[in-house]
DNA sequence: TAAAATCCTACTAATTCGATAGGAATTCTA
DNA sequence: TAGAATTCCTATCGAATTAGTAGGATTTTA
């Protein structure tokens, strides 16, 4: 399961992306209550993804946080690679973060080593193609779809 | 990641699976040595899986643990979820350990739901496709592989 | 110069992980 | 029927990780 700090970490550049087309600096606090994240750790985890080159800041009184990269560009398998490491399930077939199962025998020959290998492909891939912009698509579909239903929900009574 | 729990569950399984075809229990020390696992924390291990109805056991002298289902019906994804809980990324995802995210204020148009429920989706069933028969099979698969690669490297010099 | 924001290090409580200890119960064999 | 050898089961433990909090330094604007 992801950790809370990734969850978050998701859900404020999703609001930044969504909230924050003209690129201008938003307070963490603000953030913070949109997206009821602690406050204190919300702050912990936006620097974070300023040392990775995703937001940027501005300090002092007007200061805040904006997207460094287009929502086309920043997807939620880098993000959580920073905060829960490997994406792959085990050590073995982790591309970025590569270890040898300690108590393995034999990697060459492994079927277990196999199976997740290829789930590993196929998860990055999904979470490569999961932009901010894929995201907020996403959602926006979801909301026609649903008021859609509610529609035909009406016509049948 | 997977925990290690669950990797010394796959290989003890995987290890009943290919070397006991008649039946006979195998020792836990027998699977312990074999597969490098800690005995006692083995121990434990077997217990679960026996619990869970997939291995079952004979007491005493001469006892051992023995596959109480076939090598096709045991697979990974419910070795995993009997370890290390749910197979989703996210709580809200999961199918057997539903769980609302705290922090969520939208689900049904969650555009970070809608990715990691089709993510979820798609490990769940390579995992279930992967039984033990499956990786046993693999396994098989990649000897062949490299043994071939080897001959062709003897001709090519 | 004061207010308001980010920056940064350190700390902490609770939980999980990876195991170990030790003895009870069971079963075969001599 | 007495061991010997095995599984069964509960309790415990240290280390690591997680989810935060505290508090002050630094920077910027008005």
């Amino acid at each position: 399961m992801l950790s809370k700090k990734t969850k978050y970490a998701i859900n404020a550049l999703v609001y930044l992306a969504r909230e924050n087309k003209n690129g201008e600096p938003v307070q963490i606090s603000k953030i913070a209550e949109s997206e009821n994240i602690p406050r204190k750790f919300l702050e912990a985890i936006l620097l974070e993804l300023r040392h990775a080159g995703m937001l940027n800041s501005r300090k002092g009184k007007t200061g805040g946080y904006y997207l460094q990269q287009n929502p086309e560009e920043i997807n939620i398998a880098d993000v959580m690679r920073l905060f829960d490491g490997p994406i792959a399930l085990l050590p073995c077939v982790a591309y970025k973060y590569y270890e040898r199962c300690e108590e393995c025998i034999d990697e060459e020959t492994c079927g277990i080593r196999s199976v997740f290998s290829d789930v590993r492909s196929e998860t990055v891939k999904m979470l490569k193609g999961a932009t901010l912009a894929e995201i907020i698509k996403r959602s926006e579909s979801l909301k026609k779809e649903i008021s859609l239903q509610k529609k035909t929900l009406k016509k049948k009574k």
